[in-house]
DNA sequence: ATAGCTGCAAATGCTTTGCAAGGCC
DNA sequence: GGCCTTGCAAAGCATTTGCAGCTAT
């Protein structure tokens, strides 16, 4: 689990200054959103409407152009189980996942939970980019 | 490495009755490049080319079609490493994969090759389905 | 003031679907 | 003949983009 982070309105404030990005109304609500309870799993549809719900007016747009900003601050980071549908994780460490392929849920797997062992050489021209293990579970039949 | 499959015409076509499917002129094509040549990993959009230069015509409907019924019928493995876009892989063993971010290139580990050790329990009410790692590769900075 | 953001709507890319015509058994 | 397949074109999603107007600094 990630430390939490202050979520005062001028600490997130702050936190995007650093990044080199404005704190706009609508950046402010998604990172209040975002970082406001412990590591999350998000998609730029799911994001867009817990904002309206929360009364935030944001475009789907903006959602998607934020999310990517975010990632390339490296404030969040994508996670790709899905060919079809993007997800965002607020846990940029190392880590994994398990999936549910019938719910589509995410859950974080410790970064030491597993251990993944000699790793082959990188294809000839290459560098180790990343290592993203996914566990792929279903409901278990009754 | 896979065995190579008999390609022959009528071994093709006995292995589609044997999946329940029809041999059709475009289902014996699709199957005769995807399983003529060791392992494969192919997007819809690619084998669909791949069909038209090779002389064959075969709308590209028929090719997403024909992809799912095979991966249905466990010729094919879908792999998921790009949100995106879909991928198959004729190699339908336990293994990973090294993906190249640039250049969109899948390359085989094989399963032994990586072991995944000391994996967490499922979370409540699911079963493991698939333990599946992802290496993403850049080209090496000159 | 000005460079950066936002929102809308249109465009894009991949994939699926509906339905009439054609092909296998 | 009857049912499965195909092909086309249209529809469907998720995502990106162009551009006019708005906003933080």
């Amino acid at each position: 689990m990630t430390m939490p982070y202050d979520t005062s309105a001028e600490a997130i404030r702050e936190r995007l200054r650093a990044c080199g990005l404005r704190p706009t109304r609508q950046r402010e609500e998604l990172a209040g959103l975002l970082f406001g309870s412990g590591d999350r799993h998000v998609t730029a549809e799911g994001l867009h409407r817990e904002a309206m719900v929360g009364g935030t007016q944001v475009s789907l747009a903006t959602v998607y152009n934020t999310l990517h900003q975010f990632t390339q601050a490296g404030l969040l980071r994508e996670v790709v189980v899905d060919s079809g549908r993007a997800y965002f994780d607020t846990n940029t460490s190392r880590h994994h996942h398990f999936f549910n392929t019938h719910t589509h849920e995410l859950a974080d797997i410790h970064g030491d939970a597993i251990s993944v062992g000699r790793l082959p050489e990188a294809p000839e021209g290459t560098r180790v980019e990343d290592v993203e293990v996914v566990v792929r579970v279903t409901p278990a039949r009754v």
